[in-house]
DNA sequence: CTGCGTCTATCTATGGGTAGGGAGAGGGGG
DNA sequence: CCCCCTCTCCCTACCCATAGATAGACGCAG
């Protein structure tokens, strides 16, 4: 295995635990345990936890924004472009009951360090920012204002994100279809 | 001070605790620091930190209830009996700065102790029937049929709890108010 | 004098983090 | 071709702080 797949790996397995068990609920033993290798080389590769934390919320906002696709080829109708944005979370909770990183990062923000902090805003940012510019392409989108598009790009994200939370809360991962999201207006 | 203040003032320090850092994100320490008092104190009212963050959550969701009132008291509009349930989140929010309490457990919800995950599991379970059942007497809840209900309560909730976790991320509370209910549809 | 509530003191487990050693790959000079 | 040097990467072994939790003593009120 080379440097950059154990790097890899590690980054995969933090990632994995922060969503299922959030920051404070993850080791740097317990990683070392799951890659197979002991927690002085997780420190080799990443020197803090902070770090740790920093690198992987970085990673999953570059592969969340990554699936969602350049905006120039997003899709023209809103219903459409909601549901790229909500598949997303609804695809991490069916295959393995996880949360959205971020999601988790956030209900935790007040107690992180700063970079894992600032991390988790910046995912928000630019999830935020791309479903505004995607849904200024639709029709809909050119009839109202930029303040119109932020606030339904902000209302389908919380909508994500608090459907996985009653979904896993309730133990019924039904509940996140039964989650409509929001209609423009 | 007598023994039901002190578990009183234990019960809300805890509460405050973990909506601002999570169940992982406190101790047994800082609450009887913040309290004025040892550990083992703490440990005397509330034998293991499973117990204390179920009979946090317990209270809690009674408290919750208690807020929203009678549900043959609740509004007959729409509208009405969403903001009154989004109100309460907002509240929490603008004051202090902190999460639903449910909300914070129900992110970390895979990590958490038995008694402490099902008490949050009964927070929306309970939560959502007393949003089905003053739905049910709207107007427009007696058009519709009950999952259609359901759907909308969920709904609600989600977006409460989704609004306050971006709000928090983005650091920037007017968020919250820019999030919009769900309506009905 | 009993018993409740708090204390001191301590246990064991685990947390993040560090120091320093050693194995192996790779490259240069003899 | 071989030796040696160096650098990378992981290891063992540890540090100290903190976690949840317990035992038993103390003080005060009834």
């Amino acid at each position: 295995m080379t440097v950059q797949d154990m790097k890899e790996t590690i980054l995969r397995t933090a990632a994995t635990m922060i969503r299922s068990r959030g920051y404070n609920g993850f080791s740097f033993r317990e990683i070392a345990d799951a890659v197979g290798v002991k927690s002085a080389s997780v420190h080799y590769h990443f020197p803090t936890k902070e770090a740790l934390g920093a690198a992987v919320a970085r990673r999953y906002t570059e592969d969340f924004l990554t699936a969602l696709g350049p905006v120039d080829e997003a899709p023209l109708e809103v219903e459409a472009v909601q549901t790229r944005l909500h598949g997303q979370a609804r695809r991490s909770l069916v295959e393995k009951n996880l949360m959205c990183l971020c999601g988790m990062l956030g209900a935790e923000v007040a107690d992180l360090p700063d970079a894992v902090a600032a991390e988790t805003r910046r995912f928000f940012e630019r999830s935020v920012a791309w479903t505004e510019a995607a849904l200024a392409r639709t029709a809909w989108g050119q009839r109202v204002d930029a303040p119109a598009r932020r606030r339904l790009a902000l209302s389908t994200l919380a909508a994500s994100e608090g459907a996985l939370i009653l979904a896993r809360s309730l133990g019924d991962m039904a509940v996140f279809d039964q989650v409509d999201l929001p209609r423009p207006g």
